[in-house]
DNA sequence: TGACTTTCTACGGAAGCGGC
DNA sequence: GCCGCTTCCGTAGAAAGTCA
């Protein structure tokens, strides 16, 4: 057992201004002073109320005892990586003696308290393993079967006899809405206006980048994103093809990378940079500069394109289509989330397909995993590897994944550049 | 197309609850 | 009144929608 004590060293003290703060020890009453000072500093911030520390002290407290129990030392908790605190987070969801599960929600406020203390004790030099991107805490969470609680019973959709990774029944409607179908990817491509778009609708299929990481795709890049050159005709280096780019840009409050493939952008530089040279005229016919080498997407009245303009051309397309009498396009909707979404979809199945493990049940696969993180640019990805691979098993059934038959990067570049010819 | 409004939801903070 | 634990809730910021 871990020992935590409410102390009152800091009464009076004018930053704090509250008579006790937690302070950890271990078995053998040694300071465990990283978490001591996390619960100062939460101490410190002014507007945290004494139950707030409170709270936080006890989850770190909770956490701490079952370091121990489970063998690994609360004092070890700077070792502690991925693997254990996925452990922690299915210990969180296991039934008590009385057969009760804690909330859903109770259990990821747990886990974010403690991804908040090693983020802090990260940023205050206390090196630690735990490497935890702060957008998969709930994947993580999810893959643990026990917590079906968070299934609200009043809302009423149809269940299927399958039941995802994350616990939670597959909804039928729901899945489905999330992705676009090869088909209707390649169906839209033609309906928009603007071949900027498409393209961007392709940079997406491609490489599963959000809409506001995609924006920073550079003209002309510089420093790390050097790689990005808009190259004329002929100019490109001959290996640009087999070649990766490194592609780095913030997301979400951080700094991240991918692998941008080089395919991708010798495809761009042929079907798009010519225009982005006469959309740069207007833009400095308007301006009197010229548009910044950090921005790749002009429209064709060569103003840079928005997150609002992207979304919206994106939903246009079901209503084009409905309007297009030959269109093939099926989908309800069209947004780039879902393109996001069908990218790792379709990638898991070619990788599935390939390995002969269609329909069969989840492997961890060290290579695969590894495939998506770079795809998906995420640092860890594994339970979304799982999810993944029930969601294609889930579509293979429906045969809604019989429509892709070619490599995933070329099919969409050839769809791409047929429309462009 | 941009300004503005409405809707959604993830998150941190704090209240609630039962037992002593 | 304190404690251990669980759940609720207000809000910021993003997404989605509307209007001129």
């Amino acid at each position: 057992m871990s020992i935590m004590e409410f102390a009152n060293g800091l009464i009076g003290h004018p930053a704090y201004k509250r008579s006790r703060v937690a302070i950890f020890f271990d078995n053998d009453h040694g300071l465990l002073e990283e978490p001591t000072r996390w619960m100062m500093a939460v101490a410190k911030r002014k507007s945290r109320s004494i139950e707030t520390s409170r709270n936080y002290a006890h989850i770190l407290a909770r956490y701490f005892d079952w370091l121990d129990n489970a063998g690994y030392g609360c004092v070890a908790w700077q070792s502690i990586d991925e693997d254990i605190f996925d452990a922690y987070l299915v210990h969180l969801g296991q039934p008590r003696e009385d057969g009760s599960t804690i909330a859903y929600d109770t259990a990821l406020h747990y886990a974010y308290r403690i991804y908040d203390f090693y983020s802090w004790a990260k940023k205050n030099g206390y090196e630690h393993s735990l490497e935890v991107d702060r957008d998969e805490i709930e994947h993580r969470l999810d893959a643990n079967q026990h917590l079906l609680g968070h299934i609200k019973p009043s809302v009423s959709v149809e269940k299927l006899n399958f039941n995802l990774p994350t616990g939670r029944p597959a909804l039928h409607h729901r899945e489905l809405d999330r992705l676009v179908a090869q088909s209707d990817y390649e169906a839209a491509l033609p309906l928009f206006d603007d071949l900027v778009y498409a393209i961007i609708a392709t940079i997406i299929r491609i490489t599963a980048v959000r809409p506001k990481d995609l924006l920073q795709l550079p003209y002309r890049g510089k420093a790390v994103n050097v790689d990005f050159v808009p190259y004329d005709e002929g100019e490109a280096p001959p290996d640009l093809g087999r070649r990766s780019l490194h592609y780095e840009f913030a997301s979400k409050g951080k700094v991240r990378s991918i692998e941008f493939p080089g395919k991708l952008w010798q495809a761009i530089c042929a079907a798009y940079i010519p225009l982005r040279r006469q959309r740069a005229e207007l833009y400095r016919d308007r301006t009197g500069i010229s548009p910044p080498n950090s921005v790749l997407f002009l429209n064709e009245a060569g103003y840079a394109v928005t997150y609002q303009m992207l979304y919206r051309e994106f939903a246009k397309i079901p209503s084009l289509a409905a309007k297009a009498l030959d269109a093939k396009f099926k989908g309800r909707r069209f947004t780039a989330c879902m393109l996001r979404h069908s990218c790792a979809t379709y990638f898991v199945y070619e990788a599935l397909k390939q390995k002969g493990r269609l329909g069969q049940h989840f492997v961890y696969d060290a290579a695969l995993d590894e495939e998506l993180r770079k795809l998906m640019g995420h640092n860890d990805i594994k339970t979304t590897l799982e999810y993944y691979v029930h969601l294609v098993n889930r579509f293979v059934h429906d045969d809604l994944l019989v429509d892709l038959k070619r490599a995933q990067v070329d099919s969409c570049l050839s769809a791409l550049l047929e429309h462009h010819d």
